[in-house]
DNA sequence: TTACTAGGTAACAATCGTTGCAGATTACTG
DNA sequence: CAGTAATCTGCAACGATTGTTACCTAGTAA
């Protein structure tokens, strides 16, 4: 992702208006490497200005997507995760806390096996290792953070992992 | 997965009930391509028996997923999807109506780069391939079934395409 | 067949993540 | 410095899924 100071130009390039609300995000995502919820970014943010709402938080990362310069992750932890890496790249997610890594290597020989496409216009190959990270490894039964048995709900800084 | 005969029979050994509902869930699933929704399932069984309530679809496809007799998705549609093919395979997807195709290919050589790990103990890896099945790649601005994930709402069967 | 009981079912409410709205507020322009 | 359109905030609304509970039934023992 851009710098807050690059986004700053690209959103008045737009036409956007850059509100110490859109700056504080821009700050919070700035090299954040751990896919935060937008509920986690509320409370990142919240800590330096205590009266911004979801709504806005939401807003904001809904438009950095919609640009470009974030990825909108859906990983099965229950609330989408905003990935401001913008290099190609595959992702680890922890089956039991929702902690996401990135992983780098050259999977571009990875692709539909020809007659299998069905007839798609494939734009996008995703890979996703699921596992244990190594706290949870060590927490097996423990009461540490958890994501919910089943599929979505509850946020409350659990997807984003012991971080 | 299982044919419904042999559901029938694992659920007695497992101590659990064999209702008609869940025996309609059953052939609802059997040979079930469509990656269907819960809502999807909910739908189709209701053609037969009208009262059936949602709560029992997704109390009795959790079953089966917890007895590993199907799979449980999330592929970012919206809603999960379950697979009753249980055989090793990966997934096609439409971006724009949420249709869902298997794919069958060796991807055993994918794998987390050694050193990438990061302590993970890695059990699981999965493919999804993006982009627009040939319905969609057609019918670009028309009003066909659409994912709702932005825009407006109202869906019905939505993420199961135009099945 | 009949009565029993562990489970199951249906209907309803609640929860979580996310978005639609409406009125108050403010960043940018001239 | 004022005008205007874009934003912000708070809250209601929504879709997806699960909790609760009061009846109901499949499977079984008699």
């Amino acid at each position: 992702m851009k710098s807050p100071a690059e986004l700053t130009e690209l959103f008045r390039r737009q036409g956007l208006k850059v509100t110490p609300q859109r700056q504080c995000i821009f700050r919070a995502l700035a090299g954040n490497e751990a896919h935060p919820s937008a509920e986690s970014v509320y409370e990142q943010v919240r800590a330096e200005m205590p009266t911004i709402s979801l709504r806005t938080v939401y807003q904001t990362l809904n438009d950095l997507a919609a640009m470009g310069e974030l990825n909108q992750l859906d990983l099965g932890t229950g609330s989408a995760r905003f990935d401001p890496n913008l290099d190609p790249h595959h992702h680890l997610v922890c089956d039991r806390c929702g902690e996401v890594r990135d992983i780098y290597a050259d999977f571009t020989d990875v692709h539909v096996p020809a007659g299998a496409a069905h007839g798609y216009e494939v734009s996008a190959t995703e890979i996703v290792f699921r596992g244990l990270c190594p706290r949870c490894q060590a927490d097996v039964d423990g009461g540490g953070t958890r994501i919910p048995s089943k599929p979505h709900h509850h946020s409350r800084g659990g997807a984003d992992a012991h971080a």
